[in-house]
RNA sequence: GGGAGUUUAGCUCAGCUGGUUCAGAGCAUCUGCCUUACAAGCAGAGGGUCGGGGGUUCGAACCCCUCAACUCCCA
């Protein structure tokens, strides 16, 4: 006995496991076309989300269905070592256990972050194989494994002896509480109450009358004793008598000059701006356009340094309090004022992002991101949608160099070293490194511990971007069979919001060491949010567990429910309604299993004609359907090809089909019907599998005798054949008389099992004769008859019709309510003749019937046609009840 | 301040180059059904002057202008 619902939970793990035994998501380079797709790497310290279940869920449907075709399938696992969210969690560890990271050497905190990542780094790609990733598990990478490390540096000292590697100074985002820079892409801007603080500078100097203070506005009171110079402009008429004075700050009383620049806003706080270079980018520009001083007061960690002469030690948002209370005292506070503006936090610690002066290693983009911008823009590479191109267009313009360093442990260590005098030597190793300086420098009496390394490592997309050639080994061995074969990957499925700082990168790496961008398609996803639009996060506890949702509601049903309603680059409003849509339609599948499973065959039942005009249906159907799913997968309309698919399988298949096939209780069905019926089924599990691998391919392997190590993920994928248009629209006609007969029982609340007699009245009853006992199937009608002429009594004892020309009557004696028909049938007379109206004067316009296309026209004048009949037949149905 | 995107049924969204039966789907709602595959279901129904205004066109949800609201990116 056959479960009355789909129980995903028994057959889900033993179809992966299956899946596994016989090797059917591994591949090896043969002659087959090679279908790639590599992963997004997760952090090792993500779990399951579902923004991972969306992007899974697709490169899933994408892989399978390539795999299907016959082509060389590899999809490509492995996880990001995510230097910043990795170590953040590794301190926060040691900080349980009671160590302090920095009681630590190096090469004792990269222990502990190893046994970390082994420990929870592959979570997350075992929470992928519940949702039915297909990877290749046996490929699986990770950025931090010696072979994708030694990538990374050597792309690094070949950058660096390009010229395209430099170290600078530079303005960069500093996060104090995790120590390190962060990229602009990492800065979440977030708009917060603050206090304007005015206060009065003394002017040096001042005589008698004159005003003795100038007073500026500031959110950054803690930052006085960093000021380089008051700046007002030049127009402002206030400040005229000040150009060329000095000014005096408070609390230090060190005096700065008073320079004039357009850059500084009249009509902001007062008009004067106290320009301090080291600690804000736009002070840092006038900075150098004035030739100022650079004075920096912090430390790394956010807390004031002896140049701050007063506060040493306090941290910045202490000090800012404490300082407002000491100008008030002095008498240098005028007053403060709340005010909102936009602050910059660190996305991975959230602490409010420090503009700081350092020494960074940059990578030059100007050059190397030509090839990028030019092969997206001309479509070489293909956004979808891509409405995205402008934006990737906005950012390649114009691109900032990289800042690739981070002051972090985890990671790459930048592999540059220094000698005693500061000279720096970039090699792949300090053993190399130390050769480098024998032979180019000739210092043969130099040891390895007279070069010290640098401290930092490698941004995380420093590895990242170079993630489609180094999975295949691309970059250490460029000619072996693994890239030369899997190289250029065919997809890219990710989220738009790492367009920039992951994707453009990979395009960039691609044409700098492949010639070759890394992929043909990016297809971005959105984000996934919650009913309310606000983006899934743990903070907000708002995301379902998507491995609860897998139990609940089995890993198709969830799969299904997140494509129903995510077309490309569209955000995606999560609601569990979606997942449940998702269950309902397996259990429908599972359903109509049961039924075709519960059949006996009777081989000696001839065949049967009615049957064959359905199965001649369905099969245009099913054809057609097809045609439609590879055109909108050839445009990644992933989800419109999933409801294609759905609409197939409920509303033609179950809805339709069996119906009309379907033998009654307890009878056998003859065989032509019955092999038809199983071929189709095939056909459907095989269209759904990629979207649906577990259920189809349960009743895969028991709709027939399967060979052992059989599988669907391997059986080919249902390839359209010639669409019979012609018994579409017969049978378009046929569902439209049996949609009214029910809509005639149901408005008069017959009950199904009272049988009605059918009269149609039409010229040309050879149409619908062949449908004679297909309708009685489908509506319980008695008797069909067909007149060319009814008599007024029997159309006044009729609901009536109209499809085309053809009139159709339903005899409901006794329950006819005359005048309610009468009323209706003016009414429909009315539209019509309005309707046609419309047409007439369309028709009669002298430009229309010139500047349309013929077959425009022409669809004019059929509907024309169609509407004088059925005012005809309307304004028959009105004598005959008698109005 | 600069740029981009969005605005279509109660909700979430389709609607690809302007032209089939006068705008589609799913969910939700309403009506009637436990009809022996499925109530996680079946059969039906109602619901939108396509954000407002203007324009181009024989014809606009679709093209142009303008206003408004929301979202995102950059400064």
């Amino acid at each position: 006995m056959i479960s009355k619902t789909y129980a995903p939970q028994e057959i889900e793990e033993k179809w992966y496991q299956y899946w596994l035994d016989n090797q059917f998501f591994k591949s090896t380079p043969d002659d087959r076309e090679p279908y790639t797709v590599v992963i997004p790497p997760p952090n090792v310290t993500g779990v399951l989300h579902m923004g991972h279940m969306l992007n899974n869920t697709i490169q899933d449907v994408l892989v399978r269905k390539a795999r299907m075709e016959g082509k060389n399938a590899c999809w490509v696992p492995g996880t990001d070592h995510a230097s910043i969210a990795t170590e953040a969690k590794v301190v926060a560890m040691l900080k349980e256990r009671g160590i302090n990271k920095h009681d630590l050497t190096r090469d004792e905190f990269l222990e502990y972050a190893w046994e970390w990542t082994h420990k929870y780094g592959g979570i997350i790609l075992q929470q992928l194989r519940k949702l039915g990733a297909s990877c290749d598990w046996d490929r699986t990478r990770f950025t931090m494994e010696p072979d994708l490390h030694d990538s990374v540096i050597d792309v690094f000292v070949d950058l660096y002896n390009k010229g395209q590697i430099y170290r600078g100074v530079r303005m960069v985002n500093w996060d104090p509480q995790g120590g390190t820079a962060v990229s602009d892409e990492e800065v979440i801007t977030k708009e917060l109450q603050q206090k304007l603080v005015y206060i009065n500078y003394k002017i040096a100097g001042a005589q008698g009358q004159e005003a003795d203070y100038i007073t500026i506005a500031t959110v950054r009171p803690e930052t006085i004793m960093a000021d380089a110079a008051i700046a007002v402009n030049p127009n402002d008429e206030r400040y005229k008598h000040l150009h060329g004075r000095k000014a005096i700050i408070p609390l230090i009383n060190r005096e700065i000059p008073i320079i004039t620049d357009e850059y500084v806003t009249m009509d902001f706080g007062t008009g004067g701006l106290k320009v301090t270079p080291a600690h804000d980018p736009n002070d840092y520009a006038l900075g150098i356009t004035h030739n100022l001083p650079v004075l920096d007061i912090l430390n790394d960690d956010g807390t004031l340094n002896e140049k701050a002469q007063i506060l040493v030690g306090q941290d910045r948002f202490v000090a800012r309090k404490t300082i407002i209370k000491l100008l008030e005292e002095s008498g240098n506070l005028v007053k403060t004022e709340e005010y909102k503006s936009n602050v910059g936090t660190s996305e991975r610690t959230g602490a409010v992002i420090e503009p700081k002066l350092s020494l960074q290693w940059f990578l030059k983009m100007d050059e190397l991101s030509k090839p990028a911008f030019k092969n997206v823009m001309n479509d070489t590479v293909q956004l979808h949608p891509a409405k995205f191109k402008n934006m990737y267009r906005s950012w390649m313009e114009n691109p900032h160099d990289w800042c690739i360093s981070r002051q972090l442990w985890w990671g790459q260590r930048i592999p540059a070293f220094y000698m005693q005098d500061g000279t720096i030597i970039v090699a792949k190793n300090k053993h190399e490194a130390l050769e480098k300086v024998q032979h180019e420098k000739l210092l043969f009496a130099m040891t390895e511990a007279d070069l010290t390394q640098d401290e930092d490592v490698l941004d995380t997309w420093f590895s990242a971007w170079l993630w489609p050639m180094s999975v295949f080994n691309g970059l250490k061995e460029p000619d072996s069979g693994d890239i030369n074969y899997y190289y250029p990957t065919n997809d890219l499925v990710t989220a738009p919001e790492i367009l920039f700082f992951w994707v453009a990168r990979m395009i960039i790496a691609g044409y700098e060491y492949r010639g070759e961008a890394p992929f043909k398609n990016v297809y971005l996803t959105g984000i996934v949010r919650d009913k309310l639009g606000r983006k899934m996060s743990k903070s907000l506890g708002n995301s379902p567990d998507p491995l609860d949702l897998i139990e609940k509601y089995g890993a198709d049903g969830v799969r299904t429910g997140m494509l129903f309603s995510s077309a490309a680059g569209n955000d995606l409003m999560f609601d569990e309604k979606l997942v449940e849509q998702g269950r309902n339609f397996s259990n429908k599948v599972w359903n109509a299993f049961r039924l075709v499973k519960g059949w006996t065959v009777d081989s000696s039942l001839p065949r049967v004609t009615q049957n064959e005009l359905s199965i001649g249906w369905f099969d245009a159907k099913l054809n057609q359907t097809l045609t439609d799913v590879e055109d909108l997968f050839s445009k990644f309309r992933i989800s419109e090809a999933l409801q294609a698919i759905y609409k197939l399988i409920w509303d033609d298949f179950c809805s339709q089909y069996l119906e009309l096939i379907k033998p009654a209780f307890e009878q056998p069905i003859d065989q032509t019907t019955f092999e038809a019926t199983i071929n189709f089924f095939e056909k459907l599990m095989s269209l759904a599998h990629p979207f649906m691998p577990f259920i189809t391919e349960e009743i895969w392997q028991d709709i027939r005798e399967r060979e052992s190590s059989a599988s669907i993920c391997i059986a080919p994928f249902p390839k359209p054949e010639v669409v019979d248009q012609q018994i579409l629209a017969s049978f378009e006609e046929f569902f439209e008389i049996i949609s009214n007969v029910r809509n005639v029982r149901n408005t008069k609340q017959i009950s199904p099992k009272t049988a009605l007699p059918l009269t149609i009245k039409t010229t040309l009853p050879d149409r619908f004769q062949p449908f004679e006992s297909l309708i009685r199937k489908m509506v319980n009608v008695s008797t069909i008859a067909y007149v060319s002429d009814l008599p007024d009594t029997e159309s006044s004892a009729s609901i009536s019709f109209l499809i085309k020309s053809d009139e159709f009557f339903v005899n409901i004696a006794g329950q006819i309510d005359t005048e309610q028909e009468i009323t209706n049938t003016r009414k429909d007379l009315d539209y019509n003749d309005g309707f046609r109206d419309s047409v007439l004067k369309k028709l009669s316009n002298e430009k229309f019937v010139a500047n349309a296309k013929p077959d425009v026209i022409e669809r004019e004048r059929q509907k024309l046609a169609d509407a004088e009949a059925k005012i005809q037949s309307l304004k028959q149905r009105l004598t005959d009840l008698g109005a």
